[in-house]
DNA sequence: ACAAAATGTTGTAGTAGTACAACAATTCGT
DNA sequence: ACGAATTGTTGTACTACTACAACATTTTGT
């Protein structure tokens, strides 16, 4: 069966995350990530995009390896860009997904 | 099958909690609880006791239930009684679980 | 522009979290 | 001490997380 059809992360209970921004902010690819965090390189694509929610096991894994609260990963609510948390808003266009 | 035998939460990848005190400070039973967080009971009773780990979602839940972020509630690692964390250890005896 | 790396897609399969039910054991209120 | 509430046990079933593989698409380096 496809995996972002219908029956998964339906909007309701959907999970938000920063892991793409924080594996850009340190250059790594989604295997090396993977690789460190010893699980499947797709598993890490399947939760960056809200595919699935990890498990609790792995989401204290990423957090351990982030140095980072959980609550700074992923959230249940949309993420603010990291840099406007840190630089404030100034004029932002809308910040839909293009595609 | 059994659930507390052998292939579910073994030593290494056990999670420890807080629910159980949580609950108590609240005079919360775990129905309450459970009713409260839209799970079964039953599920609080696996959880609390370590028999599996929650998903990250009803973690969040918990966390949001007990106005506490997620590492005050969960751990890799065995919890210091809150007690102790608050007044500090005097002289505290082999704190086994006794039967 | 081309090759290599990274990411996305589809499909299959195993395992772990959750629900639910029925009943045993324990704890608690009065 | 008794009954009620709470907690523990066993068993069944479903769904979601994870692994893995093969291939399509996109991005990146030179």
């Amino acid at each position: 069966m496809e995996l972002g059809s219908n029956s998964d992360a339906r909007n309701g209970d959907r999970l938000y995350n920063r892991i793409a921004v924080l594996r850009a902010e340190r250059g790594l690819s989604r295997s090396a990530l993977a690789n460190a965090l010893q699980v499947n390189y797709q598993t890490i694509g399947y939760i960056e995009r809200g595919d699935f929610k990890p498990s609790l096991e792995l989401a204290f894994r990423i957090s351990e390896y982030f140095g980072l609260p959980i609550e700074a990963i992923f959230s249940r609510t949309p993420f603010r860009p990291l840099s406007e948390e840190v630089y404030g808003n100034h004029n932002a266009p809308p910040s839909g997904d293009s595609k």
